[in-house]
DNA sequence: GGGACGATCGAT
DNA sequence: TCGATCGTCCCC
């Protein structure tokens, strides 16, 4: 039988290779007060020290970023605007400071969970199934979909092949067709760099944060 | 020690 | 378009 964990090569991936081949993976988090889960469906690669929009620009390593500067595979996560966490995946091996920010998921496992860490009202359908107009707004946001998976700096520094905070490999490889890309998101600041186009989402997806 | 700011979100 | 809210970073 095959085996449900990834391959360590694989986060070994190019950053840019990575980030794409993230879009259909799962993300599984597994805490106290249950098991969530979602599909990756965008995501974006910063890649220092070249990169004005990258915490790694520079090159030079602080306290919040020293796990980027280390091996592909770990969890990078950072507190922004005093409120909220953003969740990434280390890339690029010890000589390279790069990470892939996880933008938004699908919701598939522990949607309740998901509901009351985000303090929304949504309620299931008649028919038993959850309105996806309502759904998206769990996790359509790197911000959001940290907190309805309950991530904070606890994680910070997780092996993502096998602990608690895990990614999974997808059933079925997605087409070339079926990825889109684009201009990273709330970097203007970030000269030259801002035209990037290093956002990666699939296409069509409606739990994607900025569909175009 | 102090000041400026941010890979966001949600209300207006 | 704007305010919330505070850890991080960098300069003095």
């Amino acid at each position: 039988m095959k085996s449900q964990l990834l391959p360590e090569i694989f986060f070994h991936l190019p950053t840019l290779d990575l980030a794409k081949a993230l879009l259909g993976t799962i993300l599984v988090h597994e805490t106290m007060e249950g098991t969530t889960s979602g599909i990756i469906v965008e995501t974006e690669a910063y890649i220092g020290p070249e990169d004005k929009a990258a915490h790694s620009y520079g090159g030079i390593p602080t306290e919040r970023t020293r796990v980027m500067f280390g091996p592909p595979g770990f969890a990078y996560v950072y507190q922004i605007y005093g409120m909220h966490y953003c969740f990434n995946v280390v890339s690029g091996e010890e000589t390279a400071p790069e990470a892939i920010l996880i933008r938004a998921l699908e919701p598939v496992v522990g949607i309740p969970l998901m509901i009351r860490r985000r303090g929304l009202d949504i309620r299931q359908l008649p028919d038993g199934s959850w309105p996806t107009n309502k759904l998206k707004l769990l996790t359509n946001g790197p911000g959001k979909l940290a907190q309805a998976m309950g991530i904070s700096k606890d994680q910070y520094g997780l092996g993502l092949k096998d602990s608690s905070l895990r990614i999974l490999p997808r059933r079925n490889k997605l087409s070339a067709d079926q990825i889109r890309s684009g201009p990273r998101i709330g970097i203007e600041y970030a000269e030259e760099a801002r035209e990037y186009p290093w956002r990666y989402w699939i296409a069509g997806n409606p739990y994607v944060s900025k569909p175009r």
